[in-house]
DNA sequence: AAGTGGTCTAGACCACCGC
DNA sequence: CGGTGGTCTAGACCACTTT
């Protein structure tokens, strides 16, 4: 099965755009619905996206014109989920347990004698420590023949993919048992973030509490 | 000059889907053309929305859904721009001065000779400090006669209309100066986001420092 | 077989802009 | 005036799921 039309068109207009300097326009979408062979709303689509997506502006009744690449959409707060540097782990705990912190409890909706799984791990760049990890599951959510796969409970994309993703920023105190960890000095200041992802009808599929190193890893995004 | 029939057609199905319960399935989308006397396409245009906003979620070949209310997308970050409580500010600072701190030249593109507009504020809501603003112009972006008109000076959404909002998350301790301004204890950690508002042609409008207070702010967005 | 969302077409009219 | 994006229509075919 072969891509969307308009997806195809899309790619190809990326490559195209990123030859042009900003504020360079581009075909109106009749010519480019011309040049595509498709019709207009095909390739009105594609361009959407692209605004969307911050690799085009539109100027109602002028044209349509390639934006400056640093006003690409971006999030990286949302990188532990897509993360494009290769990152190793190391895990430091995987075990299942009882929900012991009230935090865990309410953000995944179970109650204190319900178990959950729990992992927690280093995220590292080349040596460098880029964040602590703690993910918590609900235990009964998860298929017994899944709990030692860890590609399949760690594969975060798949979950958002049908799911919905809810951050909140914290600024704390390092916790002194993970300053060493990641090489912070005691007492600097960093953002935890809280990640609960829901899937669509709205249960709780994971909680993950990372505690950023903010000497690697900035959180930032335009949009 | 009327709302296009989409947005029309949204607004009515906002207040119907306030009704509904979550995971209750809506009409088709051929029903809801039939239900508004509309085009299929144009249905589909203001469901696409609803389904962006997080108000529903599709499953394919089966039908729309409601979605749980948690998982509308929100973003307070970019509350500073879309503040829903009554805040009022109290102005620290309002004057005209040379390009002192490199932040500011690099965000601004500006040089140190080039002279910036700054406002420093404090946003309070019923007595409460909630953050710290320090805003920044480029001084010869601003024409002279609107150098004492705050409303406009001030109105970030027609500046995010026509342009774009990057933010980076910093962890830092209180600045002792804005200590008892926020009514926090030093050394306390707090979130940092550094705004800058760029217009479409890649130029940047304006620089905001916004020192968060966590007790009141809390940063947190579902996407 | 019937129904769903996903894609696509080939037109159309509008408001607005620059010439 | 001609060109632009913004909206809208009335069909169509597809892959897929449920009955």
């Amino acid at each position: 099965m072969a891509a969307p039309i308009y997806l195809q068109i899309k790619d190809q207009m990326i490559e195209e755009i990123q030859q042009l300097s900003a504020n360079a326009p581009i075909l109106s979408e009749r010519d480019l619905a011309v040049k595509y062979n498709a019709s207009r709303m095909t390739v009105r689509k594609a361009v959407n996206e692209l605004v969307d997506e911050g690799y085009l502006y539109r100027d109602s009744n002028k044209g349509t014109f390639v934006a400056d690449e640093r006003l690409h959409k971006r999030n990286t707060s949302v990188d532990p989920f897509a993360e494009e540097r290769p990152i190793k782990y190391k895990i430091l705990y995987f075990d299942i347990k009882a929900t012991s912190s009230k935090d865990v409890q309410d953000r995944l909706f179970i109650s204190s004698e319900e178990s959950v799984l729990r992992i927690v791990r280093v995220a590292m760049f080349e040596e460098r420590p880029q964040s602590i990890e703690e993910i918590y599951f609900p235990r009964l959510s998860i298929p017994d023949e899944d709990l030692g796969n860890f590609k399949k409970l760690l594969d975060f994309n798949s979950y958002i993919a049908h799911g919905s993703l809810s951050q909140t920023f914290v600024p704390i105190i390092v916790p002194p048992q993970y300053a060493h960890l990641l090489k912070l000095k005691i007492n600097t200041p960093i953002i935890l973030v809280e990640n609960v992802i829901t899937s669509k009808n709205g249960k709780p599929l994971l909680y993950m509490k990372v505690f950023n190193n903010p000497n690697e890893k900035v959180i930032e995004m335009t949009l």
